[in-house]
RNA sequence: GUCUCCAUCGUCUAGCGGUUAGGACACCGGGUUUUCAUCCCGGCAACAGGGGUUCGACUCCCCUUGGAGAUGCCA
């Protein structure tokens, strides 16, 4: 039998992480055995439909690599994928299981059902699971419409070998009494839906998250019902919040597209949640989507739940920063820019390049190049190092000008050259090599912290350089005059 | 309330009866360095508790505790 996976998202919000690492596994899974991604929209709901939320989940598979075999947008042997468009199937199969006697339907108003509730009775109680012809009758006569749910036997246990649980046993009195199948609107809940897509769809391996281990008993009873092959199933450990709770509205970043926009890499998103519930055995920590799939085993998933912590995403981040090389950096730091409005000129690869090793997210990428703005405008005892004093500042300042003149002669060949003749310049001038270059840090960049100052440089450009050296030791000779040279602070 | 699942450093995890309980992130030191960062080295830090089983339990069983989930005409 061949592996055919599954990833069913309802499209009533955004995806977020816990959503993304079940279809990460699930392409996994389908990619280390040779086997077929298929993705199915179960959009059953129609209260809490929303057409955004389906664009946020192609988006957001899309930009993680995660593409499917089969879908709503490709088509496939088992078209539609989209449930809404399926409805005949399901109202057939609620057919087949009323007429053999596994469901039955149910008159009951929701009021009634509120009031059930309300009375503190839990779940349904079966009201409507015996009703008389006449009762019936009545019920179909009043118009107000009926449910379809199924019968639940009474006695006796169901139980399911899971792949990653083991043996989940249940009594039958404990199973969610007679569930809706079909809704009065004609359209089926998840519990029948699911079920026979998945049979349709010749689904082999069904993972999805743990929460739904407590309705499987419910699933096996309309299979066996409806005579459809048992697909294997394997329950996914959650992912919680920082709280380590379920996943959800208050839990801040945890929406998929929000990353994308702080500047994570979908390389990082994908290896670190890979590692959130599955393990390859080893030490290894850092993968690529292909070695992920490489790696991937059933056997490696955990069954404890796992939190999704920040620190270890930018660290993955980090890492995958660094091993793009300086095109393909330029090309994933280059909106950035953009949007903040940093002007790099032509300079973009050389740009990555200098900012590569400081980077966590793409969006931190304009503060580092943010010397290409203004030229600074510096007092004296800012462009002054403490060990020196303004009048020597001026002077280190003034000898270094022509040194640097190599730096733009190309790429970084006279680099160590220039590096060797400031040291020179330095001992020859009694100062510290680190003072100097922190005076020609502050000059050209008006910062402390910068990236290197010799690529620097060259992205800002010789000219702009000249001048800011220039105007700088003009303040600083200007200083130095009013305070007859005299210590500037 | 009832049912289900889960339980190793703060976090992600390795371990599948005999280990100084390993790695990674974070954190704290130190080193390299042109600032920042990277990088390198070192340190801190865990088997929830109690019973069994066994010559021997982190590993197997039970209970307790803790956490999570389910209990919808939501998925």
């Amino acid at each position: 039998m061949s592996v055919r996976v599954r990833f069913a998202p309802s499209p009533t919000g955004s995806m977020h992480v816990g959503n993304v690492r079940t279809a990460l596994f699930d392409v996994l899974l389908a990619r280390s055995l040779g086997g077929s991604f298929v993705l199915r929209v179960e959009d059953t709901d129609r209260n809490r439909y929303d057409p955004q939320s389906l664009e946020d989940i192609y988006g957001s598979l899309r930009w993680l690599g995660l593409t499917w075999d089969e879908g709503p947008d490709i088509g496939g042997p088992h078209a539609p994928y989209v449930q809404s468009e399926r409805l005949e199937r399901y109202q057939v199969a609620a057919e087949r299981l009323l007429s053999g006697g596994h469901a039955y339907r149910c008159y009951c108003s929701s009021q009634r059902l509120a009031q059930l509730r309300e009375s503190g009775h839990v779940g349904y109680d079966r009201h409507c699971r015996d009703l008389s012809e006449e009762q019936r009758r009545s019920g179909e006569a009043s118009g107000s419409g009926s449910v379809v749910r199924l019968r639940v036997p009474e006695e006796g246990s169901v139980g399911f070998e899971d792949g990653i649980l083991g043996t989940v046993e249940r009594a039958a009195a404990d199973i969610t009494a007679d569930p809706v199948l079909l809704k009065s609107d004609g359209f089926p809940t998840y519990h029948l839906a699911a079920i026979v897509d998945d049979a349709e769809m010749e689904i082999s391996h069904v993972l999805r998250s743990q929460e739904w281990v407590p309705s499987t008993p419910i699933h096996l009873l309309v299979q066996e019902a409806l005579d459809l092959p048992r697909p294997a199933y394997l329950h996914l450990p959650p992912v919680n919040g920082p709280d380590g709770r379920k996943l959800g509205k208050r839990h801040g970043a945890t929406a998929v597209a929000e990353f994308r926009e702080r500047g994570y890499l979908p390389e990082a998103m994908v290896n670190h949640l890979a590692l959130v519930g599955w393990s390859p055995g080893d030490d290894r920590e850092l993968f690529s989507f292909d070695e992920l799939a490489a790696a991937f085993s059933l056997e490696g998933i955990n069954k404890a739940p796992g939190i999704f912590d920040h620190g270890k995403l930018d660290w993955f981040n980090g890492q995958h920063l660094r091993r793009l090389d300086d095109a393909a950096l330029a090309q994933r730091v280059r909106p950035y820019l953009a949007e903040a409005g940093v002007d790099v000129g032509g300079a973009l690869d050389a740009a990555a390049a200098l900012i590569r090793e400081r980077l966590t997210v793409l969006v931190d990428a304009p503060q580092w190049l943010s010397f290409l703005g203004q030229d600074p405008r510096l007092s004296a005892a800012e462009l002054t190092p403490k060990r020196l004093d303004a009048a020597a500042t001026a002077q280190l300042l003034r000898a270094a000008q022509p040194l640097l003149e190599p730096v733009w002669a190309g790429a970084d060949a006279a680099d160590d050259a220039v590096d060797a003749s400031l040291r020179q310049l330095a001992d020859d001038h009694a100062a510290k090599f680190g003072d100097l270059m922190m005076a020609l840090r502050m000059a050209a960049t008006g910062s402390k912290v910068s990236p290197p100052l010799f690529g620097t440089m060259r992205v800002l450009g010789a000219e702009a350089t000249r001048r800011r050296i220039a105007r700088a030791i003009d303040t600083l000779t200007a200083a130095a005059n009013a305070n007859g040279g005299a210590t500037s602070d």
